[in-house]
DNA sequence: GACATTCTTTACCGTTCGGTACATAATGTC
DNA sequence: GACATTATGTACCGAACGGTAAAGAATGTC
């Protein structure tokens, strides 16, 4: 496994981390490549070398992002494990907001923000069908996970866990928009406290 | 006020109404002027001559949306005037449902998508600064709204209306991303039931 | 029916789009 | 150090972009 010829000027993740913010800000059709290798400091052949086109360079930006945010924010769900359920739920709520309002990248979820890009024609078939299946997973993960409170003692059973997982999925969703219209991260947990307050009935 | 010349061989509201369902579908950046000319059956320079530029055009068909699917369902929140408030809520949330879910327009809120597509470069400065202005409006609304019911007692004082009005608008934006996503309208409708269900807590 | 006025049609403007050919610079192998 | 290999910078491709000039077709006025 020997690399012969002239070593990358850049890295790959540092790439794909500028990129994710000028989708993240402008969309995928709002995104020219011209755009990206300019906010990325690197030439358009390096890119499409590295990353193939404008597309798959979207797919694998879209990827990091769930990487660095969606996997991290799930660890609340669960622990510390001695936290009651509430608590926890609060805590990732409140770990989402934190992201989706942070002053150093733009407003709302990217995931959020390209399902709405979605439905026409102005995002790739692969692209929506991946953000579909994405977000699907997203909703049987909380599902499961709400299942298994429920058999624990800690979630009352009045209302099936898919629902309550279709409900509160919403509510992040909504959360997103809330913030891509320039809503602070304190009138955001005020939702998010008034969400968890009608939960248990 | 006589009107000479030629006269225009199109209906505005008509065009006004084709080219909502093509920026509905693709967003102000993933729609050419060339894709609405081609949606709508008349030439650039028409287009051009009654609407100005495709920004002005687009904010005249977010106005064209606002007339056609805002007003008429927050008749909902009110009439009838006899039906409990939670039914009359109902009824609205219903309605929105059977907006963003039909089969023979987009799916998902327009305004909601337009709000997701704004924040960079991709929607001019303009119409973002309205689309903050038409959510906020709506919220402020719907917050008289609610308190003007906790008035006449038909809602409990035991939440601020200002936080059920931000809470329920939140899910609302999230049923709409919902629906973006492919979900039914029985499914969202069955999430308006569990929010419905939990809010008189 | 001549005329000013308004709309429609065609054809086009300069710019930017996604993407690439090509020459050059840097690396490991022998 | 010659060489194959890989990355870089420049310069460019045809197509599509938002927008418009100019000529022809329809209308009301006199």
């Amino acid at each position: 496994m020997t690399t012969v010829g002239r070593k990358r000027s850049f890295d790959k993740e540092e790439v794909l981390d500028k990129a994710m913010r000028v989708f993240w800000d402008n969309g995928f059709a709002g995104t020219s490549m011209s755009d990206l290798t300019e906010a990325i400091g690197i030439n358009k052949p390096s890119l499409y070398a590295t990353f193939g086109n404008k597309e798959q360079l979207f797919n694998a930006v879209m990827a990091h992002y769930i990487n660095i945010y969606g996997a991290p924010s799930m660890k609340h769900l669960t622990e510390p494990a001695d936290l009651p359920l509430l608590k926890r739920l609060e805590n990732y709520m409140f770990a989402i907001v934190a992201t989706i309002t942070a002053e150093a990248s733009p407003k709302g979820c990217f995931v959020v923000k390209s399902c709405c890009e979605s439905g026409g024609l102005s995002l790739p078939e692969d692209t929506t069908a991946s953000l579909v299946a994405i977000s699907e997973d997203m909703e049987q993960i909380l599902e499961e996970f709400l299942l298994n409170e429920q058999l624990k003692g800690q979630l009352s059973k009045a209302h099936e866990a898919k629902d309550i997982a279709a409900y509160l999925l919403s509510l992040l969703y909504g959360l997103s928009v809330m913030a891509r219209r320039g809503k602070s991260a304190e009138a955001l947990q005020s939702i998010v406290k008034t969400t968890l307050k009608t939960l248990p009935a």
